[in-house]
DNA sequence: TACTAAATGGAGCGGCGCTCCGGTTCAGGT
DNA sequence: ACCTGAACCGGAGCGCCGCTCCATTTAGTA
């Protein structure tokens, strides 16, 4: 019970019934679809799978990228909380660091695709790249200058050169037992630290 | 004079004098196309550009990785035969590998979309992926390897995943001044080298 | 010059993103 | 219970793109 909290999620407030349900049904078919084609799948698709016309999707989202956001939401907004959670549970402020950015990891590397169309060469994700950074980006800087704070990180780091950079380091099929990004990322992580700890 | 060596270029060898000039036009169109509008223009605009129908890009290059790798060939080639040439005069292993680096990173970064190309989702791009690995991986594990051997580079790291790692860092439009993937890239290489230097 | 195989180019097909518009359904007032 | 207009819906349609097929042109040779 009590399942619809007071504050509804802001796009299907004060919608006709039948628009609020369709959204649903779209939001959930386009997940299925992400999964087995990923973010780049075609729109008509998703509208089959739901069993929508294209106009449907189209108006509730605009564009792909606030589609691809709907459906991540609860992920990211889970990710962005977890910063300080992290920064008041862990051992240390570079430990929370560590954690987080795994978490990050995680998400990106699960969600086919998600990396990649965060730096898409187009502008068709725009609206997704900066709802990412609005949402991830301060968590990122406080958990970075908590470390710095702390003596365990040399100054100087740009939380969002930190955070495209792991970004783009998750880009691609995740089959390749070569590659891992998580080993270079651990890479930077050591090189972020203060050469001679105290 | 003797601009037409020996042995020529393997695909433009036997053929009818139009086909190679044809070739040609196309190459030096493509290369233009790419700088303004990225490895991903329409195949359309190339012909028109150049002048010549489709069917005569699809003939000589089948797939739009045989075209980009054609226009890029030279400079790959190039970064190839650096490597030896940078072991063999630079002050030590370690700073050859650097150089090394850094003249991929120019390359990456100079010729818009073509990191974004290496690590496309869809497998469009399979067979230049193919050619840079060949033709680069070996140079970028010797370079690897007389680091390791020479005690400045702690050993383990595996060259793919290094030269990958380089080609995700520098995905991207390069106009944002808080991104610069060779700040990045230095990061890693601190992370490379061994934690007590001899 | 005449002949043949190589080379050409653009029409054509299927797929996609996105929009527009006629028909349908809901919700509130009588 | 019904009426009505506003909200909503679906898919046909347009433009763009990748890629192929084949009638036509052209280079090289006898």
């Amino acid at each position: 019970m009590a399942d619809q909290s007071p504050v509804e999620e802001s796009p299907s407030r004060g919608r006709r019934a039948d628009a609020q349900r369709n959204r649903q049904t779209v939001l959930a078919a386009a997940a299925e679809v992400f999964v087995t084609s990923g973010v780049d799948a075609p729109i008509r698709q998703i509208a089959a799978r739901a069993g929508v016309g294209m106009a449907t999707i189209y108006r509730h989202f605009p564009t792909r990228a606030d589609l691809v956001t709907a459906v991540y939401r609860h992920q990211i907004e889970e990710c962005a909380e977890a910063g300080p959670n992290l920064l008041a549970s862990a051992d240390s402020p570079f430990d929370a660091l560590r954690q987080w950015i795994d978490l990050f990891v995680d998400f990106l590397v699960t969600k086919h695709g998600l990396a990649d169309a965060l730096q898409s060469e187009s502008d068709r994700f725009a609206a997704l790249h900066s709802y990412f950074l609005d949402r991830l980006l301060p968590v990122c800087a406080q958990l970075l200058d908590a470390a710095v704070e702390s003596g365990d990180i040399r100054p100087g780091t740009q939380p969002y050169e930190l955070m495209r950079g792991i970004g783009n380091l998750c880009i691609g099929r995740d089959s390749d037992p070569r590659y891992d990004p998580r080993r270079l990322i651990a890479l930077i992580f050591q090189g972020l630290q203060r050469p001679h700890a105290p």
